[in-house]
DNA sequence: TGTCTTGCTTTTGTATCCAATTGGATGCAA
DNA sequence: TTGCATCCAATTGGATACAAAAGCAAGACA
């Protein structure tokens, strides 16, 4: 059993698996073989199917059909498309956030912020991080908008940890975190989504650098 | 047997059941019992389950544990949100189209856009439109832009037919196409995205005259 | 020696079977 | 008549058995 509460067993090892790509150990090009999953997790085939085609449908994997699931890589352009819509939907709830989130919220975001300016670069910093975003984006109130970046922030998984491991890259993060939020707390949203695009297109960048040192395949070497 | 080709029988289900909410055969409210569709299709329960949370996984049916699923219905309010997605999404993608789409796409966006202004009120020009549509968004070359479109036109599926079908509505919408095509040829980003979100915004309003005269369930009538 | 073919192994696709849970119906008692 | 307890039918969750297809390897033939 993989689950003693009374959480579908599918659901389960879909979040197992999950966590097995964030952790990266599950990394691209590992084969999911539905047998070996199933007696790893000492249950049946069938919920190890649901989760495989949930991950399949999140972009997650690859499944040829009678062919198998394999883990899948993020190219250089997919990386790119998907900070320009990380910047496009984030941007888009900061906006929205200005307008109409309330004072509760507003409280929830500095406490959050204020924690991570004194966060010190490790797990709670990433943590701290991901609980600002999120709070963010409900906070603009549509459940599209956070169906879409919850998406997006699954593909983002198997490029493995958050840009946020070098400190001055954390500093950066801090003041543009200071500045979406003073943007959303004077309610002006265009201010807002400026900010918070230019916070993704920071985080881009710094993606961008730890990419090169990490030598990535390509079809042929430029 | 659903198929006689060689797509699964999961993925065949799938979109037999995505046609029968689009053509309004399944309505907001109506069970999804597995051995019904199951016996239904001929075939055995596997297929239908896995169609069945790839509905779920689109957001077209609850499913309740150990209850089944239903076809969900969209509140009043789900309606604003989703347009407002869809105004910030299909903006992007006319943005970004403006920027990135080459003469071939440009043509085939014309050629689509003068067989659009020319039809009749009729599920043709429904076709047309959403061609054009899907033109353009690809035109955009951002796969998960395409990706977060495709999952929000599912979700409008259940909304029903579109709006295009009064006539004076088609007129317009031949109007506003117009105004976008003709901005993305000028490769004048934000006014694409502006004549795009002003195309959007119309839909929208239609789309809530047509409800006011549907009655749709409230908790309390107000 | 290279290539094609054939058969085997591996792995997924599908069907069916059993268990567990839920909802309603029915009957009894207050 | 109403409230409650209990039982039964319906339905999903999970497991297993079987079928089919794809890849690989070995051998035969050119």
């Amino acid at each position: 059993m993989v689950n003693g509460s009374d959480t579908p067993q599918g659901e389960a090892v879909y979040r197992q698996l999950i966590d097995e790509i964030k952790s990266g150990t599950l990394l691209p090009g590992a084969r999911l073989r539905e047998v070996e999953v199933s007696t790893r997790f000492g249950i049946s085939r069938t919920p190890v199917r649901e989760a495989i085609r949930l991950l399949e449908r999140d972009g997650l994997v690859v499944h040829l059909p009678r062919q198998g699931a394999t883990i899948r890589g993020l190219d250089y352009a997919e990386i790119i498309e998907l900070y320009e819509m990380r910047m496009v939907l984030e941007g888009t709830a900061a906006r929205l956030a200005a307008r109409v989130a309330s004072a509760a919220e507003l409280d929830g975001l500095a406490a959050l912020h204020s924690a991570f300016a004194t966060a010190a670069v490790g797990s709670a910093a990433h943590d701290l991080n991901r609980q600002f975003h999120n709070t963010l984006v409900r906070a603009a109130r549509n459940r599209f908008l956070i169906k879409a970046l919850s998406a997006l922030q699954k593909t983002l998984l198997i490029l493995g940890p958050t840009t946020l491991a070098d400190v001055n890259r954390l500093g950066d993060a801090v003041g543009e975190h200071a500045d979406i939020l003073g943007a959303i707390r004077d309610g002006d949203g265009p201010r807002a989504e400026a900010a918070m695009r230019a916070h993704i297109e920071a985080a881009l960048k710094q993606r961008i650098a730890g990419l090169r040192s990490l030598d990535l395949p390509m079809e042929d070497d430029l």
